[in-house]
DNA sequence: GAGATGACGGGCT
DNA sequence: AAGCCCGCCATCT
C-alpha cells in the first residue's frame, strides 16, 4: 500500500540476523531497485531512535562503515557489530563471505 | 513542480 | 593505491 520506499527498507533490514551484515546495494537490491543505494541510507537517515531497526547492520559495499550524519555513529555502529561477533579489520573493513547476510528466505514477503 | 541534498556505487584519472 | 567525477534513486525544502 502507500508503503514507502522507506518502510520497505525498514522491513527488509528488520530480517538481517544478529551477527550479519548488508550492504546499502544489497538491500536495494532486494527492494528491487538494486540502484537505489542512496535512496537506502536516506531512509536509514530518517530512521527515528527506539525503532527495532537494526540499521547498524547496514554498511556500504566494501564492507565499510559509511556514516556520516552525527559524530558517534561509525563508532557506536562498530561497537554495535562487534558485541554482536562480527569482526574488523585494521581497516575498519567487514568481510562480507563471512558475515555478509544472504536472503535465503527474500520473497518470502 | 523544480532544485538541491544525501548513511552509495562504479568508473576513470 | 588514493582521490575525483558522474550517475541513480528517494526525500526535503
Amino acid at each position: 500500500m502507500a508503503r514507502s520506499f522507506s518502510e520497505r527498507v525498514y522491513d527488509m533490514v528488520r530480517r538481517v540476523p544478529y551477527g550479519k551484515v548488508a550492504s546499502y546495494g544489497g538491500i536495494a537490491a532486494l527492494l528491487g531497485t538494486p540502484r537505489a543505494a542512496r535512496g537506502v541510507g536516506r531512509a536509514l537517515h530518517a530512521l527515528p531512535d527506539g525503532s527495532d531497526v537494526p540499521w547498524w547492520r547496514i554498511i556500504n559495499g566494501r564492507g565499510e562503515i559509511s556514516i556520516r550524519g552525527f559524530v558517534h555513529g561509525p563508532q557506536l555502529q562498530r561497537a554495535l557489530l562487534e558485541d554482536e561477533g562480527v569482526e574488523f579489520d585494521q581497516e575498519g573493513r567487514t568481510d562480507f563471505q563471512r558475515f555478509g547476510w544472504e536472503p535465503q528466505d527474500a520473497g518470502s514477503r
